[in-house]
DNA sequence: ACCTGAACACCGTTCAAGT
DNA sequence: ACCTGAACACCGTTCAAGT
């Protein structure tokens, strides 16, 4: 039949992706499928062979995208607060949130099988998720060496990261919001009471007052 | 052609079990399909139908395999430490390079979307490696309530699991054993200066010595 | 009773053919 | 030039038919 071109080929491309964003948002990542997409735009399989390399590249645009609103919440959250301890308590909260609204999306992220080469703009979407990180730390702890907080953010975001994968694959018992809010603040705030005790002097805190 | 019966349906069903460990551990878990598989047992796809309710089920007893062998690694860790601080950075370790070692495996039990229904049997497998950790906790903060224990043992293991994820799925930039390593160490001992000093007295230790 | 293998309803990806 | 839709080589799962 071959229709007049209706869209652009952004056009197509915009429009794949969002419905694309919507399908696995509904209907879990299993139901992501080439020829489930084309139907929902319109289109056949051929076609989203035109705007993308394959379905993986397909995935990876749609994760950026998953990354920049969860960006934009993340930083949100941050300029509204000063004292840097509360705002990593508060980037936690609102990780745990992003992850619990937006399940299948979020999962997508990270499970997705990332390809050998990653394109550039990939890994600057996650960085620039932990400059948060880092730069709270950093005003947290300003005697700490750049390494130092940059390992520290990696250490303690892979931590809150995993206390939401457990919770969303249903791996606790208790998954409810609250209980994975509590859970995700306890290890940050015992984390970052680690953290700033050991800044200065022995990298282990000396013996602790006994309980009498 | 209806093989005479060499094997008992038990023997079968073993001899599935570890076939598919060994796909899953040298090719990746997309290699796990049900005809790779029966070619590998010298069997048709039919048959594994007989002894498995489908690939779901054959992938959650694979996964109680895992968790079988994770266990043996971290109590044969856990044994050899009495010092509890000690012993938990031990048993990180030895979850770092139990993934590190079995990736695809360890892949396997996390990701795989688990039914509705889970066997009673699995989560059991589950709690006897939490209960190390919540053993070792115990120990380091005896005056503690059991639930926050748990609660505790759920975060920093969350925590260390989240590391490997990253580390596993190429997050870092430096995805090198030591380097993960260190990071599941920061990670630990950053919690667990926080956990203990918290024990007693205000949840947050108060005002520190300032940097001079 | 045990096991086969064809069948069904799907996949991702390609590409000659139509407009 | 744009798009189709059939084709290819796969999936998981079922089940009548063979021994």
């Amino acid at each position: 039949m071959a229709r007049r071109s209706e869209h652009t080929r952004e056009q197509l491309h915009d429009l794949a992706l969002k419905a694309a964003g919507r399908i696995v948002a509904r209907e879990g990542i299993s139901a992501l499928t080439a020829r489930r997409l084309a139907a929902a735009i319109g289109y056949t399989v051929g076609s989203l062979y035109l705007v993308f390399r394959n379905l993986d590249d397909l995935i990876l645009q749609l994760n950026a995208q998953t990354l920049d609103e969860l960006h934009g919440q993340a930083r949100g959250v941050a300029e509204k607060q000063p004292d840097p301890r509360k705002r990593l308590l508060a980037l936690a909260g609102a990780y745990v949130r992003f992850a619990g609204e937006h399940r299948h999306l979020w999962r997508l992220v990270y499970e997705h099988r990332q390809p050998a080469r990653l394109p550039a703009w990939y890994p600057e979407r996650v960085a620039r998720i932990f400059a948060l990180i880092e730069g709270a730390l950093t005003e947290l702890a300003p005697a700490r060496r750049p390494a130092e907080i940059r390992q520290a953010a990696r250490a303690l975001w892979s931590g809150v990261h995993g206390v939401c994968v457990l919770a969303m694959t249903g791996r606790f018992d208790d998954s409810s919001e609250t209980a994975v809010q509590a859970m995700a603040s306890l290890l940050v705030s015992n984390f970052l009471d680690g953290f700033v005790a050991t800044a200065r002097g022995a990298r282990r805190p000396a013996a602790r007052r006994r309980v009498k």
